[in-house]
DNA sequence: ATCTATTTATAAAC
DNA sequence: TGTTTATAAATAGAT
């Protein structure tokens, strides 16, 4: 705001990145005092620093107490959904592939390369926005299902050998009486990794997705 | 600020104190988003207007998912019991995953629902798109760790059955002479899935990422 | 909500 | 860090 103005994007000196950091966090506690006096509200800010250093003010009481009225007050409202659909063309489908091709390049460029090279506009960062969502998608169910499939191959294989193990077991308990080898090794193991059905959930894209399912499955045939 | 400088007390006219809490609360939000991006800090905010409604701001992850920081990097001053270090966040993995998924489903009832009922400015929108390029990395690293242990934990467990297997194998030879139900049973799914190292291949990050693998490894210490 | 006259905040320099 | 100063931003009051 002085002698320049400031483009809203992360500061790359570290030097000014700090010195503005103290200056700004100052000004927005100040603000926030302010609002708080002048119109009677209850203001928490927490402000973790780049390298994870705590500030934070409570107007009101404690910030515990700002905490908890918060998470009761945040529980309320949750609004259906509507998803429209529009549709696409046949015959432009090359040059649009072509182009979303271009734009992912240059996105690449731009966020991994050096950003003052690449000028984005909005309207491209919004459509990157875009492709970058469908991309995890694909990409993240792509994989999902390929991991899936070998966990629950092993499971089976696994669920296999048990079953020829038992049936080992038994043969021998018919035969000779009890020995207790194999049951041992076999049940060290049970009960140890009972993260399956959280991991499903927390992996599956679906479940991820929940309530968007609709997510144009059908026209993310982006050949990536 | 402008055609009169004010007091720094309680606006009693209350239609000036509803008319001043709508700008300064939009400022003050204003201004914590350009702290966040300018120096790279992460914030929460929390106001009640004087009647008790919520406004709040979380520039990374969820207001939870800074709750939750808050909490563990404020009540650092108690270590008295002995209590087991749980340094690597057993419990805190998951929840750093589901604020990353809630603000993900934020972005994507945006992109994909009505636009008019959730309102992200661009800054939240820069915020979307700096998030989907760390996500990536992230959810996706996190997520292939889990399932690689999986897939590991199982094909040890894998071995321990099979070892189990042939001693028991052997004491039934041992004892009888050859029997063939087991062994038929375990070697019926030997080499079945070899698929394994290609999969690594296709999840590792970094090979999806090739050619930018200097893709800030180091620099996306984001706390999330 | 939109428009200005002013007050504030603050970037750069010290 | 603290102070100074020129300038960008925020915003009080009016519309």
């Amino acid at each position: 705001m002085a002698r320049g103005k400031v483009q809203l994007r992360r500061i790359e000196n570290p030097v000014h990145r700090q010195v503005t950091f103290c200056k700004r966090r100052a000004g927005l506690l100040k603000k926030a005092r302010e609002l708080s006096v002048l119109c009677d509200a209850d203001i928490g800010i927490i402000i973790f620093s780049a390298h994870g250093k705590l500030y934070d003010l409570a107007t009101t009481g404690t910030m515990d107490g700002l905490i908890e009225r918060y998470k009761s007050a945040s529980g309320e409202g949750m609004a259906a959904d509507g998803c429209g659909d529009q549709r696409v063309d046949p015959k432009q489908e090359a040059m649009v592939l072509k182009q979303e091709i271009d734009l992912l390049q240059k996105g690449l460029r731009y966020i991994y390369g050096n950003r003052a090279n690449e000028h984005m506009n909005v309207d491209e960062l919004n459509a990157l926005e875009r492709y970058l969502e469908m991309w995890m998608f694909n990409i993240r169910s792509a994989k999902m299902q390929i991991m899936i499939q070998e966990i629950q191959a092993l499971k089976s294989k696994e669920g296999m050998l048990k079953a020829a193990n038992e049936i080992l077991q038994e043969k021998i308990v018919e035969q000779h009486g009890l020995i207790d080898v194999g049951m041992t090794i076999a049940d060290q193991q049970n009960g140890h990794f009972s993260t399956v059905p959280m991991l499903e959930e927390i992996t599956n894209p679906l479940t991820i997705l929940s309530g968007y399912s609709t997510c144009r499955g059908s026209e993310m045939g982006y050949s990536f």
